[in-house]
This record gives structure tokens, C-alpha cells and sequence, in this order.
DNA sequence: ATGAAAGCGCTAACAG
DNA sequence: CTGTTAGCGCTTTCAT
């Protein structure tokens, strides 16, 4: 059916040997009169050589694998972006695998990649499991852990920098006046909501501004956790005028639990949300985002997991924080509140 | 390094052939008690079979191409999802490949696809040109196109039904009292626009609402281009009271432009889109959204696919229109317009 | 019910 | 500079 080496060897009056060469240009040398006939022959007959079979003989593939907890929010599908960006300029191929945040779906996956001797896993955890991670060091596949601190271990792994984050964020909102800044953190301690409200701290501390663990507030993740969250800030004695949100789900909770509560978002209440979670290239107007570099943080987990495989040195320090970009509000965003009314 | 088929042979004193027959359950039968002594064999080496080895042997992959346009809407990751979805379901793995809407690319994936001995591939094309889908036919590989009709050629395709999508979003908007219905359309005309504006003018007739023509404003797909035409729409003499926009983006756009004009949408002006491009699980509370099932085209088109591949019957017919969910306002939306003030 | 052996398409060491 | 050959790990016909 499909043509294969022996096809363009015969055809070209050489070797499968040479056609070899000439296809991976090495590594012997091909005098350049053959190479033509051979090159010839190859688009003749349209011959495309088997990934499969050179996988086979060489014991090494140019596939990745990519193991994502959903896609249905933009930060996945973001951060796969810029992965296969970075792996289609280095010649691979990526799997993708949704493991739907379900352990025994990553650890499936885990195995399906290894049948595939894929070159390297980039994952990103689905639950607080890491077996799936050791699980691929046992078969000794080079693997990247985004989104993640493993505990208690070191793991090539690539994290935004959520203190950064939240310090921003804050200082943000101390910046418009605020001296009552809510914070709405996750039940679950991940190292995200950590770091994030270390940030919130900090920025409190630096500009003397005492803490008060009344404005602390520990929920979900959910858009309901979040307005039930702002809901109990604002029955509070001394409500805040600002809040920070975990993520943009609960900001958007948050958002709604004001507008039940007649106040108006931002002039009443201020709330700042990273955007980890819902929302996309739209923004919502009255909400201030922080937003992660996903995209970037794809491709860096790619070339840190490249540089794995090829048994480079790592660029840089295993760990790669990156930035994130405080964004006060979207250019594309619609105005806040109403405008003047024009009679119809 | 890793263990072989003959490693297990070895261990538990069979031939490799055995232990092929014990892993795939056939096609010849094993004793009860030498299946046993394989399967310890397998689990105390931790045995996987090679993947590659065995698809170079049989000739048959159980991976699929996935070439999409690009990922950072969530129409896209919604549609790989339904993918990936099915793909698990019937034990194949996918390969993700990002276009970016550029021809080149894609028809380099289609060659690497082709590289890997892929079952099939699901495309969801960036542009007009349909070369990609043909050079796959030419490598005998299956494919099924999502959300795009190919012009004068029957393919297997997977679309949304737009011209149910326009009656309904047209319907809606006559119910709500409107009879002055505006209508943005795309430049470049692809059966998707022409579906929506087949629908739009369907609803008007059933209607007996007369067309006029100066409603009909033809426009790119980006938010400035929505932005620019209902800015004309609202400048006619007769302007319209309703904005029926060939995507959500553009009506977003239009929004602002309302917005700019003074008016409140959607108390002076009604917009509804297609969710096709910027919104994901957060809806814009001012417009209505007409939604397309994209996850559910994406496992329609997944086993579409399959079912050719294993050359059963197709499953009805090859082309499969999907209904469209319409949806006057998202439970997660916020308040349109401020509530009353409290007092700082 | 099982073993021996051939061969999928390719690369790379061995020969000239 | 190029041809011959052995095998990568597996499945499957041929034997027994």
C-alpha cells in the first residue's frame, strides 16, 4: 500500500542503506549525484518514512505526552498551547490526555504513554496524587510538573509565582485606598492558595497595615463558594471595601453576592480574582484580574522537559517561577456600569 | 532497560508467542495454568508491551490526528474534549495538533500524521482551502471534518445546525416583541454564516416581518468589527431595535458600541451571537448566547471517525447536523444593570 | 496447546 | 562512497 525504503531503494538504483542517509542526512556521507536520484525517486513515488519502524530500531521517539486535568476552562487549553508550540519547533508530537481530575485516569494515561515510549510527560496534577509522577520515574520517562509543587521533593517543575501575585493584587488594592482588603482562599491548601496569600500578607505588612483574620475567608473554589464567601464578608461588623478572590470563578460569586447585597462592583466593593479558572479572552468589566502567564509557562515546561530528554543541562534552576501580569482592567472590556439612557 | 516480551518468556518458561497470546487474548488459546504463570511473569517485571513494535507488525495504529485551528477559545478545547472523550472510550490515544489557521502548518501535520501510521484524523480547517483533507485521501488515511462543509464534494463532516441556530436566536428575539432585527453577517462568506442568516430570514418570513436589506451589515468576526457595525446599524434612519450577530464576539463589540451610543442593552437594544469564539463557561449577562454543542461534536465526529476506520457501516448519514441549545441567560450570570447604591 | 521462525520498515555496524 | 546484514519488539503462520 504505502511506499516504503525498499521502494525508493529500487527505484533510485541504490540501497535502503543510502536511501537512510540521505533521509536523515547522516549519518554517512551520500555523494550528491545519488542523494538527487534518491531525493527523485522519494517524491515520485511520494514516499513518507515510517515514524513507527524508526522508532523501533532507534528506541527513541519524538512524541511527548500531555496529561491536563479538564480543558474546558482557558488555562489548560493556554498552557497546551504553548506546549505544542514549543514541541512542534522541536520536531515532536504531542498526546493529549484529559484525565478529568480523576486519579485512575492519569495513572491509565500514565501507562498508555509508556506503550508509546513517549520521550516525556508534562503533567498537570488533577488531585493532591503524585503517584502518577512516580510512576513515570519508575519507567523512566523524563517528566515536567506544571501548576505544582510536589511536597517534600524536588521535581523539575514549572509554577507561576502566586506570592508575586497576590502581592500585586493587594498592593493593587491598597493603591485605590483600600485599608479593608477581604481575601477568599481555597478549603484545600495547594501551594497556589498558599503563596497567594503569603503575598496578601506581605503587601499588608508593607504598608503597615494590621491583619485582621476576620477578613480571612476559607471556601471552595466555585462560583457558589465565592458568593457565599463575600456574602459572609459583608455581613461582618466592619465589612471590607476591597476583596481578593482564590481565583475568577469566586470573583464572579463574589460579584454576584455584592449585587444581591445592592452594592455596586467596583464602586462599593472592590474585587480582584486571578483568572485561573473561567474566564477567557473576555473579561468582565467590573472585576480587576490577575492574570497568569499560561501560555508562557506552557512553553517553558516544554523546553525544561525537552532539555530533560537530550540530557542537557537544564536552562537555569529546575524550578522555573514565572511572572505574573497584573492587569487592572481588560482593554476589550465593556463599561462598568450603565450609561446615560436614550429614550426609544 | 525496559523488560520485552522475551523477558517475560523467559520467566516464566514459555515462548515469546505465548506470552503475545496470553496479551491479546488470542488469537490462539492458553491453558488456564500457563496464562497464570505468564500474567505473574508480566506483573513481577512490570511488563508493557511496546506499542510501536506492534503496530509496525500488524500495520495498524490506534491513534488519531486531531489538527485544530487554534485553542484559546473555548470552542475548540470544548470540541477536543468530546474528542478525546470517545478516543479513550475505544482505546485510542490523539495527537494535538495546533494549526494557528495557517495552511502551511496544517499541511505539515498532515505529513507527521502520516508519519505516525495514524487511524484517522479529525480536522477542523483554519481556512478555506480543503488540500489538507485531500491529501489525506491520497495517504488513505480517514478523516471527518468538523464545523465546516466542504464545497461540491461529499465528505464525512460533523456541523452544527446553523440555519436552526439563526431561526431560533430570530425567533427569540420576534418574541420578545422585536420586528426591527438587525443581522451581522461574515465577510468571507462560510456555510456557517450563510446558515445563520438562512435561519434569520427564515424566522422573519414565518413572521411575515418584511426584510430590509439595510439591516444586513457584512463584517469581519472580530470585536471591533461588531463594535463598527452596529454603530452603523444604530446610525440608520430606522435603526434597529434587536442585534442578531454571527458570533459572540461580535457581539460583544456590539455591546460597546451600544454602550457608546448611550443605550443600555439589553433594555434599548437586544444582542444575541453564537458562543462560537470568546465566551466559555462565564456569559456576558447583557446578551443572550446562542450555544453550540460543541463537546457533542466533537464525540459525533469522534465516532464517525472510528466507524470508518473500522469500516462498519457509517453510523447514518455521513453528514451530521447537530442541534443548537439556546439559551436566554446563563444561571451564572450577573445583573444586568447596577442595583441601587449603598451608601459608603 | 505450544514452540520455531519469518518478517513488519527501518538504522547502523560491518564489509568492501 | 556504497552494499549487505543483523536486529529493534512484536505477531502470526507453520510446524509439532
Amino acid at each position: 500500500m504505502t511506499a516504503t525504503s525498499s521502494d525508493v531503494a529500487r527505484l533510485a538504483g541504490v540501497s535502503r542503506a543510502t536511501v537512510s542517509y540521505v533521509v536523515n542526512n547522516g549519518p554517512r556521507p551520500v555523494s550528491d549525484e545519488t542523494r538527487a536520484r534518491v531525493i527523485a525517486a522519494i517524491q515520485q513515488i511520494g514516499y513518507r518514512p515510517n515514524e513507527l519502524a524508526r522508532n523501533l530500531r532507534t528506541k527513541r521517539t519524538f512524541t511527548l505526552g500531555l496529561i491536563v486535568p479538564d480543558t474546558h476552562n482557558s488555562y489548560f487549553s493556554e498552557v497546551a498551547r504553548g506546549i505544542e508550540n514549543i514541541a512542534f519547533e522541536q520536531g515532536y508530537t504531542v498526546f493529549l490526555c484529559h484525565s478529568g481530575s480523576n486519579l485512575i485516569r492519569e495513572m491509565q494515561y500514565v501507562n498508555m504513554l509508556q506503550d508509546q515510549r513517549v520521550a516525556g510527560v508534562i503533567w498537570i496534577p488533577g488531585t493532591v496524587d503524585f503517584t502518577p509522577y512516580h510512576k513515570l520515574k519508575e519507567y523512566g520517562v523524563p517528566a515536567v510538573v506544571i501548576d505544582r509543587l510536589v511536597p517534600d521533593e524536588v521535581v523539575p517543575a514549572v509554577v507561576a509565582d502566586n506570592y508575586q501575585g497576590g502581592f500585586l493584587a493587594t498592593t493593587h488594592l491598597i493603591d485605590l485606598g483600600h485599608q479593608r482588603i477581604g481575601f477568599i482562599r481555597r478549603h484545600v491548601d495547594m501551594s497556589h492558595s498558599q503563596g497567594r496569600y503569603d503575598g496578601y500578607l506581605s503587601a499588608l505588612h508593607a504598608h503597615s497595615i494590621e491583619i485582621d483574620d476576620n477578613l480571612v475567608v476559607k471556601g471552595g473554589f466555585t462560583l457558589d463558594d465565592g458568593r457565599r464567601a463575600v456574602k459572609a464578608l459583608l455581613e461582618l461588623r466592619h465589612p471590607p471595601t476591597a476583596v481578593f478572590a482564590y481565583n475568577d470563578t469566586m470573583a464572579i460569586g463574589g460579584l454576584r453576592a455584592a449585587h444581591e447585597a445592592g452594592l455596586n462592583v467596583p464602586n462599593d466593593l472592590s474585587i480582584v480574582g486571578f483568572d485561573n479558572i473561567a474566564l477567557s479572552g473576555f473579561t468582565c468589566p467590573a472585576l480587576t484580574t490577575v492574570h497568569l502567564p499560561k501560555f508562557e509557562m506552557g512553553q517553558h515546561g516544554t523546553k525544561l522537559l525537552i532539555s530533560l530528554i537530550e540530557k542537557k543541562e537544564s536552562p537555569g534552576d529546575l524550578l522555573t517561577p514565572l511572572g505574573v501580569k497584573l492587569i487592572v482592567r481588560e482593554s476589550s472590556s465593556i463599561p462598568p456600569n450603565g450609561d446615560p439612557k436614550r429614550s426609544n
